[in-house]
DNA sequence: CCTTGATTTAGAGTAAGCTCCAATGTACAT
DNA sequence: ATGTACATTGGAGCTTACTCTAAATCAAGG
């Protein structure tokens, strides 16, 4: 089955205008042309910008995505080379979620904050209650994210 | 305690470079100046800048973070609106996890594939081997995030 | 007073990742 | 064969979020 860049664009979500500046950029080596010049994307091509899509959600930019596809072309030789790469990037992930999570915590404090603070109709009044000071310390006791977050004004 | 503009960029890792931008951009709208036009930070302004790296953070753009210190700036009147904020970041920051657990299964099974592969020398032998195939149906039988991702070629 | 280093401003420059345009060519149904 | 939709190229333009420059001013020590 092949597919024009229309298509693709269709299948994957991607813009044609994305799928020319990825192929610009070295992301798609493989796609062919036919008589006329138009493009025909296979399934490897969409298998190829599945990768593409799961690097990038990663959080790689393109140019390093670029040197993957490089280290696909030297083969088997490069191997472990791919293998690393992908250990590098399980770490950036997990990283990730972890700050996320942590993040998520914040702004779940903020909400519980802000409910109360609806219900009394003010923010001053709740961000000084017990319930909230014992929330904002079990949350920003710990010193590694700008410790001085959070303070009295609940800003 | 009061702080020079030098002193918050090394406080908080941003530079003043940086500092002076979110300032123009309408994040910063309480810091002082002195007599000569020096910026003078104090706590809040700290704790501003906390908040704002926790909202850019869950991916929030500087435009909408100005919004947020707007509605901040209308008082007790905007309660309600900053409660919804809040949520509405918290389903954006779910949402992210749970995107980012996907795409690190996916980045776990190339491990795998690619521990294999180096063990083989070869990552074509590897790749139609019961074992991955099965993790492979595993992983993609799920026809949500590009259902043709991971064919026969293993990019 | 003088020097050194930090700070001020307006505005220009940068990098990433697209996004679009103009002029031209291709595919195909009527 | 002609209209319509879709494709090609090079290159310009856009957005976000900084990042830096230049020229002037300020702060503090000797």
């Amino acid at each position: 089955m092949s597919y024009s860049i229309g298509q693709v664009a269709e299948k994957t979500g991607l813009s044609t205008y994305t799928l020319r500046y990825y192929e610009k950029e070295g992301l798609l080596p493989f796609v062919q042309k036919n008589a006329s010049g138009l493009r025909v994307y296979n399934e490897d091509d969409i298998n190829w910008l599945s990768m593409i899509e799961c690097l990038k959600a990663t959080g790689m930019p393109i140019k390093e995505i670029r040197q993957y596809i490089e280290l696909y072309k030297e083969g088997d030789s490069s191997l472990s080379k791919r293998l690393e790469l992908f250990r590098k990037r399980k770490e950036t992930v997990a990283q990730e979620i972890e700050k996320l999570q942590k993040i998520l915590g914040k702004v779940e404090f903020k909400i519980r904050l802000y409910e109360k603070a609806v219900e009394a109709g003010s923010l001053e009044a709740v961000s000084q209650t017990e319930e909230i000071q014992q929330l904002r310390d079990e949350l920003f006791g710990d010193p590694n994210y700008f410790p001085e977050a959070e303070g009295k004004k609940s800003v």
